[in-house]
DNA sequence: AAGATAAATAGAAACTATTTCTTTTTATAT
DNA sequence: ATATAAAAAGAAATAGTTTCTATTTATCTT
């Protein structure tokens, strides 16, 4: 699994670094989306020697290649969340335990036809996200932080 | 027309003060989404002293009393947005001249199927934002920062 | 396999949007 | 008019994020 990893990184023209692979790995083994800071906990635990700097810019690198996306939250910090689902798609976020799932809903078509004829513009991206409780959460009812 | 706004204050149990009036007039006024900066240069045309966290203050009580609502932008600053329609829905805003429309499709009945089909989860909220071209701004094909 | 080269990283420092704090002022109810 | 609690000024602090420079490392070339 270690080398499905680097050829993601082979892919996007970046040199494989084990900082890379490690956060990378992070990212894979969690089902859940992850702030700078939280990955940058992991990572101390593998490396005697580890930037924060340097998770950020990876982090934003994964992302700008498409390898990470992006989790938009309330409070506007940074999250990400490794996501092996290239087609488009969004993500229905558990507010309780953080863990991310993909959703096949998506009312892009619609949202073209609407802003097409109604508003006369021209659509280039749209953004949606669902926050709510997943099966476990909604289970248990106990919201964390 | 003043008269209105002072209404969205008492019923948000606010003191109806000049500054607060200010701050609404200038975003009534405006059909595109303002960040504090933006509210605090046009406050300093009409206040000889306004301080900034007096706009940040009032800006997100503001928004927590549900007569502005925050514009969730990339860059994850702050942004405002004046929107008179009190019904559920969401917004087409353009890239180019920040102006912001109402859209009346959303997926949220869908949505909601597929998390509790699919996922078995349950749905809290969602988020929904349509980033393009509006009318003007297409047919000049120019765009600005 | 060793050297060359450009990319990646560490560590410190800077940045800046946002928030907090304390004092003074002001809106509103009596 | 007065009392009271909310609002605002102004300064200061916070914290997430970014920048900078010197050093190290992955990868390409020979
Ligand atoms: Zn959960
Ligand atoms: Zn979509
Ligand atoms: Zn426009
Ligand atoms: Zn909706």
């Amino acid at each position: 699994m270690g080398e499905d990893l680097s050829v993601l990184l082979k892919n996007l023209n970046l040199k494989v670094t084990p900082k890379r692979l490690a956060i990378l790995d992070i990212l894979d083994a969690e089902m859940r989306y992850l702030g700078p800071d939280e990955v940058w906990q992991r990572m101390k635990a593998r490396f005697k020697s580890i930037g924060l700097p340097t998770v950020y810019r990876n982090l934003e690198e994964l992302a700008n290649g498409g390898v990470l996306i992006k989790i938009i939250h309330p409070d506007r910090k940074l999250y990400y969340y490794l996501c092996r689902n290239t087609d488009h798609h969004h993500h229905f976020i558990c507010i309780s335990c953080k863990k991310v799932e993909d959703l096949f809903f998506c009312g892009a078509s619609e949202i073209e036809r609407e802003v097409k004829n109604n508003l006369k513009g021209h659509v280039i991206s749209h953004l949606m996200q669902v926050y709510g409780l997943c099966e476990d959460c909604a289970a248990t009812k106990t919201i964390s932080t």
